[in-house]
DNA sequence: ATTACTAGGTTCCGAGTAA
DNA sequence: TTTACTCGGAACCTAGTAA
């Protein structure tokens, strides 16, 4: 019964910050949820009387928290999906463009021999950017060892810290997979590296798919 | 519109395994869910009328594939429980027995050393072990630094690598969350390590709750 | 045995309105 | 201003049954 109500739950949750407390009102929370104040109403009423949130009533409005209770039907829900998501054992990816800065990097010496030292291979200098879905790319990696390579400085100036994940390219290949510590952009994107240059050994171009295990 | 019947649709994905087929009928999936047969037979045209599955029919049963459309929608919803609970920054706990083991372990040196190095701290020999929620564990950690510990050899045996995480101890005491490559149990239980005896010096005894950040 | 249409009962939503 | 009740209509579910 309550199963019907979870994604009613879920937006209160995400206004409330999980912990925390949720200071509105039902007419302005069925403009935001796209219902009527009535049905708000009611449906606050529900949840109070399944024991998943907290309400109380002032003149001016309802404050939220959500219950044990609450948080635990959500954190069910997360774990199921978990589950699902987390036999994600291939990545897909569409290669694209870099613009020359991988290049630059692992032409560094600095770089260079911790991944050596890491990895077993010397990369080729450069890397290879592959657009990914966000979510699956968190969840493929985290499903990989993480090594870390530590950042130093040169005369000119200072590098950062990555994390390195070793991957298998397209089936055939040992490479890995780079996350810079400050990356500019989020996991849309991924570095590749390996010990060849892969848009010639591979045969690939803009637009190819690429599978990662 | 959609959002609706995104239950029904984790139910199928669960039970298709994401990619993969499901091959089953209305009937038997009416008594998996505790619907009507009518209920699945309706529900599955409109899944497939807003395009997030495949099905055949055939004499004997149905056969139900989620198409891209329905994988991203719920990793969609994945996606928003993630960042839910992602946020995540304390951990609670419940005191509860070792068998002593820990208490082996934290006395090799092999394990000992790296620690030191790792943590900057000479660890405790034991550790403490805490009851957690397996979900909130597993969040909580994956927002930490992971270091890792090599496994070695003595003249006995061989010990294993392990996972380590370095956390706050009940807003007082930096430790480190141990994770053994070769873990008995699941994430059920978390063994602490610090460089206190933390039983005595946090005034812990069994069924206490501690907090982790 | 299947899937799925029709019909009737139940549940759910929202406009009006009381408190 | 609030929250929440009443009530008519829409949406939904299931038993019966056709194909």
């Amino acid at each position: 019964m309550a199963d019907k109500d979870i994604s009613f739950l879920l937006a209160l949750a995400q206004k409330a910050d999980l912990h925390g407390t949720l200071a509105s009102s039902t007419v302005q929370l069925a403009e935001e949820l796209g219902v009527s104040q009535q049905t708000v109403s009611r449906k606050l009423q529900d949840l109070f009387d399944a024991g998943t949130i907290d309400k109380s009533i002032t003149p001016n409005g309802v404050t939220i928290t959500l219950t044990e209770k609450g948080k635990a039907q959500l954190r069910a829900l997360y774990g199921e999906l978990q589950q699902l998501f987390g036999k994600q054992l291939v990545l897909h990816g569409i290669v694209k463009d870099g613009f020359g800065e991988g290049k630059f990097y692992m032409s560094q010496e600095g770089y260079i021999k911790q991944f050596a030292g890491l990895l077993g291979f010397t990369p080729y200098h450069g890397t290879l950017n592959l657009a990914v879905d966000k979510y699956a790319a968190a969840l493929f990696l985290s499903t990989k060892k993480q090594s870390y390579i530590s950042g130093f400085q040169t005369k000119e100036r200072t590098f950062g810290g990555l994390k390195c994940y070793p991957i298998l390219i397209a089936k055939k290949t040992a490479g890995a997979v780079v996350v810079p510590d400050r990356t500019a952009h989020t996991l849309d994107t991924i570095e590749l590296i390996a010990p060849i240059y892969l848009r010639d050994q591979l045969k690939l171009e803009n637009g190819k798919e690429v599978v990662l295990s």
